[in-house]
DNA sequence: CTGTTAGCGCCTTCAT
DNA sequence: ATGAAGGCGCTAACAG
């Protein structure tokens, strides 16, 4: 069943049905009711894909995540699809990896695929090649990063890290705790986000423990549950440490339960921080302390600016959120 | 750059140009490499639109997820993705909430798309608006439902829950505890997961515990960290019981959070098992002991099932998967 | 207000 | 082995 169908059996042309379809206004209250009789009566649904050619449209939003396993991504892409459905466009959720090549892959599918933008969640660090055809594609196509910045013309919704530390070093300074330590992610990518975190935690040291200042600050680890161990016997053989930073939730979350394997009394000897505050802090023996990522203002920030850019709008490409330390029972 | 700059330049046909492109081999060598070198040379890429409309598939696939949030939908979504990627098939990603209604209308969205399958992820009992139409796109469109049946022709993978549960509850006997309860959870929808894990628990109860069953063995409760006070209170008026089965793992998470502010002591006093095994019970202070749902083996198997019958070949209709129980630590 | 018609970019049958 | 041409389903001028 096409437009063909539905225009002869409703006696008018193609180009009624279509209009009845997108600009009912413009078509006589009588044949559109009679077109719209038929139209309902045997349930015809234009073909997208036949639309997509005609006007180089598809209501598709690509949306590429590293890793939706992640809840972190996965309340990401979450937000993103409701709010894109609620406006009308659907999306192709592409999971990434941190690979470059792997992203550059998705690009190019989703480029083919013709979606009219394109949402980019998360890393993405100094990979030339990626980086160039990122700026070709941006001319093309619109594209808002999320947590990411991309070369000098990206539009991007990124999180003030920096921020969200001082208040979580500047609450455990006001809670006496002595002296805070971060723990960093090791991972075959550096990222933004990561890299503006620890400077964050180590400009925050300077301002609330300036005579803190040492090279022990900051421990680089694997996120997995043996790695962990090291903590511990760092915490052994750095007794005046009372206090860990961690980089994300995910990361805390682990921590907390080898914290308990060696009952290390929390947050009394020892208080933890995550970041992100995902669902599951609230789900730990003790729900978690941790730097609110509001990613939900960022999903919403960033699809408008999508809308806006697919629109030929000018947005701004700056856009920064400011986190919020909550406080929950690890600290 | 479309196909008939790249014949120009070369000086063919388009319809070489489709050629080099689909049957490479169809093609005298020289002209496809004289032809191939102008591809590589304006980086062109065929639109999958026109492809689309031309051909009448897309290679693209619909996910249907109630909510790709949930740790267990994620875990599926991402298996799904990978899997399809690596056939050469990428997907729309539907967050269908638990709501008929909207399930019908992401089934007309994708089936407005032109996907060439759907898998269908999770719940949707008993609506029959949703049934109707189920049976009628399950004609024209490849469909593949896990973890759900629809109607007598859907194709389904499914987990036999029942035999988990006789595998949790024979553990609970094994290990002497006297007396294990279940607790279900409290929606909306009741969905065939949901009851045959019910059912099974049932069975299991009377088939190791024959001298127990009563009518308070199974608990209602919504998945909240209020709600299941409650169930404390009811192990405070029902002292002998000492053991647990929750529906799925996120309600055992939160009730583990729930226990440990009542000091309960687990394994010692109360056992809890969940179902599902997501990455999570890894990570709970003390790890769930779980049924392992076997997600990974489920995906694989729809897709194969899918791009069978993708391909008009024709497939088992039910396929069952044994799930196993996992003990960890808190049983 | 409505109809005619020429694309949109690609594939595919039919000739050559 | 290659080219010519029609068609996929819809939209959007342009006429009328």
């Amino acid at each position: 069943m096409n437009i063909y169908d539905i225009a002869k059996k409703a006696n008018v042309s193609t180009a009624t049905v279509s209009r009845v379809l997108n600009n009912p206004e413009t078509v006589k209250e009588e044949t559109r009711k009679k077109v719209q009789k038929i139209i309902d009566k045997y349930g015809y649904k234009p073909s997208h894909i036949a639309r997509g050619l005609a006007t180089n449209k598809t209501n598709t939003i690509g949306i590429m995540v590293p890793d939706i396993r992640n809840p972190f991504h996965a309340n990401s892409a979450f937000l993103l699809e409701q709010n894109l459905v609620s406006k009308g466009y659907n999306s192709i959720l592409c999971n990434t990896s941190e690979e470059p090549e792997q992203k550059l892959k998705y690009f190019e599918l989703l480029n083919q695929k013709g979606v009219d933008g394109i949402i980019l969640l998360g890393a993405s660090y100094g990979d030339k090649v990626l980086e160039e055809r990122f700026e070709e594609l941006n001319k093309s196509i619109s594209i808002v990063l999320i947590n990411n910045i991309i070369g000098d013309n990206s539009t991007f919704v990124i999180c003030d890290e920096k921020n969200g530390l001082d208040q979580s070093i500047g609450y455990l300074k006001s809670k006496d705790y002595k002296n805070p330590i971060y723990i960093q992610d090791k991972q075959k990518y550096i990222t933004r986000a990561s890299v503006s975190k620890k400077e964050g935690f180590l400009k925050a040291i300077k301002k609330y423990y300036p005579n803190l200042i040492n090279e022990n600050l900051i421990l680089e680890l694997k996120e997995d549950l043996e790695e962990y161990e090291k903590i511990i016997e760092f915490l052994k053989s750095n007794v005046e440490v009372d206090s860990i930073q961690f980089e994300k939730d995910t990361s805390a979350i682990k921590f907390l339960k080898v914290a308990q394997k060696y009952n290390i009394e929390i947050p009394e000897k020892l208080a933890v921080i995550g970041f992100d505050n995902i669902d599951l802090t609230n789900y730990t023996y003790k729900s978690l302390s941790t730097i609110d990522h509001k990613i939900e203002e960022h999903c919403n920030i960033a699809i408008d600016l999508l809308i806006k850019k697919m629109n030929g709008e000018t947005v701004k490409n700056n856009n920064y959120i400011i986190p919020k330390f909550i406080k929950k029972e690890t600290s």
